[in-house]
DNA sequence: CTACACATGTAAACGGTTACATGATTAT
DNA sequence: ATAATCATGTAACCGTTTACATGTGTAG
């Protein structure tokens, strides 16, 4: 399966509803794996009929009641399972490349937009990742932080998140600059 | 659609057959979209049926008969409605960066070979995107070559590729430094 | 009173992976 | 002999996306 361990994972950082979880695979986690909302919740049921989270009520004051999740012992063992398997490779697909892999044959104009597009998106996903970053150090230096025994798995992980966003925003200024001259 | 679209943008390289045409995706093309033999078979198909390329049996002496297709009219105009639409987000999905995310919960040490696996996959395949691009260029300057008026897609696609391959590389040896500095 | 954030789903369609299937030629 | 390369598919399954669906509370 597939996204059953990106959920097990985000769950690391501390039971969560499939709304909050929503949100964690929109800042940093969905740098790894991206998922839309409902099939998280779809793997949230999934994942507790497999026993490997459990999930309990926790109503509000004026808002509606939540469900929030943990791993199960299973869970844990699953999610160590996983990682002990060996990892198939990475799937990139993304229409802005193959777009450019075209540019030659297709106008460039929308292409220059789009880019400018993605290279906004970028700036923006890294400066969010500096401070996701930044909350995790709390304070220490990097080194420091990733030298002491804390939990260094999603700072490694958003700092992959993070040197990915800043390559795409110098590639997306570079394709712009050769676009551009090109006329 | 998907695989479409960085198939027709493939064959603007030239005629192939689908055997040729999976070399493509696993040697640059593949940087921006994966896709398995069977799949560029089967879509191969389905845009000949679509009429979006053209498809013509070649007899070889000391091999089987291949099938080569070519983009029609049809088919540019598609890749060219396609580029002008607006692009949806890039998916990324790479179950190492779930693993390392989850690394404070599971075993260190099946991780850190599994990051130097990829680190020597990434090696690899940057050091072959650095052919494709010197074949490219074929003995210009890039800056020379990018200033003019060829084929400058693929180029700049394959430099995205081998400056995520690079940067996926930094990203594994430093990854694996702060594990065996845990013990 | 409009929009946004909270909160959660179902159902159908689509796209992609995996397993299975075949057979010739060339190089070691 | 054995493996690698050339050459092409089918069928079943799984995972993801898209469209549809609902309702409350808070901020501007």
């Amino acid at each position: 399966m597939a996204l059953r361990h990106a959920v097990l994972a985000a769950l690391l950082d501390g039971e969560a509803s499939g709304y909050e979880l929503g949100k964690r695979f929109d800042r940093g986690v969905g740098e790894l794996w991206n998922a839309r909302p409902q099939q998280v919740y779809a793997e949230l049921n999934t994942l507790e009929r497999s026993g490997l989270i459990r999930g309990r009520e926790v109503p509000q004051q004026g808002r509606p009641t939540k469900r929030v999740f943990v791993p199960t012992e299973a869970g844990y063992a699953e999610l160590a399972r996983f990682a002990a398997d060996s990892a198939r490779p990475a799937a990139h697909r993304d229409d802005l490349l193959v777009k450019v892999y075209a540019a030659d044959a297709v106008d460039a104009a929308s292409l220059i937009a789009q880019l400018r597009e993605r290279a906004a998106q970028s700036r923006s996903r890294a400066a969010m990742l500096d401070k996701v970053l930044e909350r995790l150090r709390d304070g220490a230096e990097e080194t420091e932080f990733l030298g002491g025994s804390s939990r260094v798995g999603p700072y490694l992980a958003c700092m992959r998140g993070r040197m990915f966003e800043q390559d795409t925003l110098h590639w997306c200024l570079r394709a712009i600059e050769v676009l551009e001259a090109r006329g």
